[in-house]
DNA sequence: ATCATTATTATGCAAGTGTATAAATTTATG
DNA sequence: CATAAATTTATACACTTGCATAATAATGAT
């Protein structure tokens, strides 16, 4: 009957993390209970004790990591007050920087993706952010263009959505896994022009 | 000494195959040699009389995928001596048309994916197909401009090379897991669409 | 037909897997 | 301090894993 939680109590946290970890660096095949546990400093046992099973932990984890991107997403674009190109640009710079520009967040995203054809709640859990993502920018977009007076039907701005959507994915994609080629910045820059001519408009 | 080869001796092309549809339904967590060989309607010793390991087992399929991958790609593109322009355009639709965009090919390409960065055999099969895929696009993306007395410098038509790419390969990604949304050929339409404003060429 | 080679199965094994359970330790609270 | 609860470890178990090895079946050459 007693709030005994010991403050400064993470583990749960950190036994997330511990395998994000792992998984990064050992692949999911890699990631079993014991190096998980290996990469949290604690013994194999106690990952039962805060999940009810391997699988909870692969979701709570899957989780963690979509709730991560989509916060450094949404930096700076949500409360602000300013105009609808300025968010679009934003949003656009945010997706192509880090930390979502990384080895690290692609090499998990790959990792997951296939279980999210395999487990039903992978597959809520992955069907909840891509609502999340897309219901940023297609509005982002369409007001952007209104702005503009660019008159164009619902049906063409959702194309462009999903242009500029692509565009961000695709870059991502690329300056993650050779994000040597790229220097500070010039992602995000390309991301930026491609934008402008998918939409016409100087963002 | 003898070529005792009996035709129609394909095994190996079988168990290749057997292990991509296994990986695909699956994952590789889920592709066993069991497994795979239950897929190919044989007993799991097989495997190791055509290949060393299961490792090795796991490349050949990975080379077979992206070979598979590139062959679709370069369909009505290397001979012929049609304008830049045109094998651009046929490019560009091949890589956003069935197989290449399908949930199986995403599906495993994903798979594959974070093994390259874990073992050094993959990321060199991996590598030399990107180096195949570069090397198709960016001399046609430079053709292309340089028939239509677009001058620009060769930094410029390198970037533009790098968002073609992402383009496509952001389109790729969703066409293959969010095929429902598009109509036939819509996906290639689009990816026209977004190369055509990129190069400010209408293809 | 006989025999050597190739192809395939059957069986077993050591290591690793997720999970269960009890013991040990730490922490909070009276 | 004492004691109960919360946390962590230690250990064991049934099952799966990749791989090895021997036995069997199919095939080709002579």
């Amino acid at each position: 009957m007693s709030t005994k939680r010991r403050e400064g109590n993470n583990r749960r946290q950190e036994l997330i993390e511990a395998a994000l970890d792992c998984i990064e660096n050992e692949g999911l095949q890699g990631a079993t209970v014991r190096k998980v546990a290996d990469y949290a400093g604690v013994t194999n046992g106690l990952i039962r004790f805060y999940f009810s099973s391997k699988d909870e932990l692969i979701r709570a984890a899957y989780a963690a990591l979509l709730e991560k991107i989509y916060a450094s997403a949404r930096v700076n674009i949500e409360d602000s007050q300013l105009p609808a190109k300025e968010r679009l640009r934003r949003f656009i710079e945010a997706t192509l920087s880090f930390p979502i520009v990384s080895p690290r967040t692609v090499l998990l995203w790959a990792n997951f993706l296939p279980l999210t054809y395999i487990d039903e709640q992978m597959a809520a859990i992955r069907s909840d952010g891509y609502v999340e993502t897309t219901n940023i920018l297609q509005p982002l977009i369409k007001a952007t263009l209104e702005d503009h007076e660019q008159l164009i039907t619902d049906q063409e701005s959702a194309r462009s959505a999903v242009k500029i959507n692509a565009v961000i994915d695709g870059l991502w994609l690329e300056g993650s896994m050779a994000g040597y080629k790229f220097e500070n910045g010039e992602l995000a820059q390309m991301g930026l022009e491609t934008a402008s001519a998918i939409l016409a408009i100087e963002l």
